[in-house]
DNA sequence: GCTTGACTTAGACATTGTCTATTGTAGGAT
DNA sequence: ATCCTACAATAGACAATGTCTAAGTCAAGC
């Protein structure tokens, strides 16, 4: 994860106690946490970090396509910092919980059990992301 | 959409002014409101409903398979009513505008032009969704 | 070691979604 | 046709998540 704080220094990041706190917490694989849960998990290591500070930095880890934004259909948004290995999401319809999957093939074939991590998959949902003609106009 | 209505009445719905609203709002082709845009349409038919209802009636929806709960990445959740032709989402990053696009083939292939609504098409995000181990065994 | 502008903070505010206690009513029973 | 009753709707409090602002703080360049 030091690279990563290479990386954000090199685009000029200043490089605060805050902000190495909450690129330490989102280290790892299958790590897709909520925005509180970053928060908390930052302050046992930084007791006065604020809830604030903590949107601000995702946000902008986001927007430097550091780490992603994973929409499932539970409440809070979760991101994933695993944004530089493509990959999509395995997501219990019940309790929630997520995988990293790398299929290879055509992504709506079956999960070849070496991906499927037990689960019992019923459904694929694909989302294409872009602009729209007039967003990209402008 | 009254084909609708019979399948909700056949599956033992009581059948309300408020229920009918909602399922009349909820028709056509590209349509994905999220709850309040929903509330607010349903207003103006019906102006005592309230958001509680329309909540409760979107959940009915969702749970007999009527209607989808489409999570873009905006805040809220969308719901669309195209529940019987899969599909998948095209979505503007910028605006949130939302398509309805049937691909054929590999969902990572270019979207063909007939499909892309002159978007320009930056990411795809695929989510499988089931049961994790510990929940299909409960 | 200064200075400065970017960063952080606390907490109010906004938005979205859920719950409860009460009132209303659809549809079967009579 | 009218009455009953279980299911549905209502208002509004509450909860969860996310955003904003004004004031204080500090990293990094000089």
């Amino acid at each position: 994860m030091s690279d990563l704080l290479e990386r954000l220094r090199g685009r000029g990041w200043r490089m605060t106690a805050q902000r190495r706190v909450v690129a330490e917490v989102l280290d790892g694989e299958h790590v897709h946490l909520t925005a509180d849960e970053v928060h908390a998990r930052a302050v046992a290591k930084l007791p006065e970090i604020s809830r604030a500070t903590v949107y601000n930095t995702l946000g902008e880890l986001v927007s430097l396509g550091e780490v992603l934004e994973v929409s499932t259909d539970k409440r809070a948004k979760r991101y994933d910092p695993n944004a530089h290995r493509p990959h999509h999401h395995l997501v219990c319809a019940r309790c929630g919980a997520i995988r990293d999957v790398h299929p290879t093939g055509d992504p709506l074939a079956d999960l070849p059990d070496s991906e499927r991590f037990g689960f019992a998959v019923s459904d694929v949902e694909v989302t294409y992301r872009g602009l729209c003609p007039s967003c990209s106009a402008a």
